[in-house]
DNA sequence: ATACTAACTGAACGATCGGTTAGTAATGTC
DNA sequence: GACATTACTAACCGATCGTTCAGTTAGTAT
């Protein structure tokens, strides 16, 4: 439960961190609102109250959770912003980056994409999304100006469909299996960039036509 | 409320199907398990108990609620499954079709790809939806077989992409935009087969090489 | 030993939850 | 008017909710 080689003074038990492994499963699996304090304790195997001494309140868990997700998705995005270069290869990073993030912390990313706005927290939380989303759409049509992308759809519209399509990830993604992070980015941003459509003769006319 | 023409009988009030789509409203709005009967019933302007009138339990609003999405979304595969022709060509029906079920019953199809299987409902409507996504796969497969998809992807994983970016159509669409349900259909298609990227004489040549 | 620190328990709190019961109100039909 | 039908209210129930509190336990540090 301690990520630091050094005994930890005092009683021995769970810390802030492991309380909120378990508290994010037990969301992703009920939904935040469905998930007692009660059976939270059950499966941590303490007393309701125990939770208390890690945190304030249910409120102050998730609040853990989704600056978790956030942050490392801001991080992808400040990377990002901070490299020179075309914005299609800056998008690309974001996008294998946003991927990656997903990966490493669907626990903490699913809990994220649930959120509803029901309290203080929910609605911040879902703030941050919403300034991430514009911060994405800007280099979608940065990349279009640059006549990197089709010009023809709206970039917001570009950009929605483009997480859509990343965020369904953490509906069925489950780590271990033969599929990686790595394949997996690659799969989506083929899929993204290229298309589903197999070439054909056809489609080479046309682009010559 | 009521639909036809023909007064009914008995005290005027709401109807079954009245009841429903403001509790559908609410339901995304709050999430299901965090819409209180009590709230419920202060939408409607009524007192709780009123609402056991038309409905046995908060359970059954929600069984019609999901049966409403799930057998629009059904009709559209069955469609497909009685038409002969190319796999591609019934898979671009399915697409389209599943965009116009989502968009037509926004309310429904939001609250079923938000549902967690805590309930035998929930679970019983998870299962159809896996089974629908299982129909859709072979025919994601039946068009990479017979040549009109490509074919270094996993079908499950395209699937699950393709109905990723279609699904998250629920968390921005919003109607009477100047995006119609025809248009944004054409605009899902045109990414998910031909892709982002700007057509250039690199990739023509890629391409013919 | 003593002090300190962190982790934890059991019992209880007021509030709210989904749901029940018994009775009432307002319409169309005859 | 009587009657059937449909819609609704007020009061209440036991269960569960998130949270609090006073006290206890198990370890390290000096």
């Amino acid at each position: 439960m301690s990520e630091n080689g050094s005994l930890r003074r005092g009683r021995p038990g769970y810390d802030q961190q492991g309380i909120l492994e378990v508290a994010v499963a037990a969301f992703n699996q009920f939904g935040y609102d469905a998930t007692s304090m009660g059976v939270l304790a059950d499966r941590l195997g303490l007393s309701k109250s125990a939770i208390y001494h890690h945190f304030a309140s249910k409120d102050e868990i998730l609040e853990r959770a989704l600056d978790e997700a956030l942050s490392g998705l801001e991080g992808v995005l400040d990377e990002a912003d901070a490299a020179r270069g075309r914005a299609a290869d800056r998008l690309d990073h974001v996008l294998r980056g946003a991927v990656h993030v997903l990966v490493d912390k669907l626990p903490y990313v699913t809990l994220l994409l649930r959120v509803r706005g029901n309290t203080e927290v929910e609605r911040s939380a879902l703030e941050r999304r919403r300034a991430f989303d514009r911060r994405v759409m800007a280099l979608v049509t940065e990349a279009r100006d640059e006549g990197s992308l089709r010009s023809d759809i709206d970039p917001r519209i570009v950009e929605r469909l483009l997480f859509g399509m990343i965020n369904s990830i953490v509906e069925w993604y489950r780590p271990g299996g033969k599929e990686d992070a790595d394949r997996l980015a690659d799969d989506v941003i083929a899929v993204a960039l290229d298309g589903l459509r197999m070439p054909t003769s056809n489609r080479i006319e046309e682009l010559l036509g």
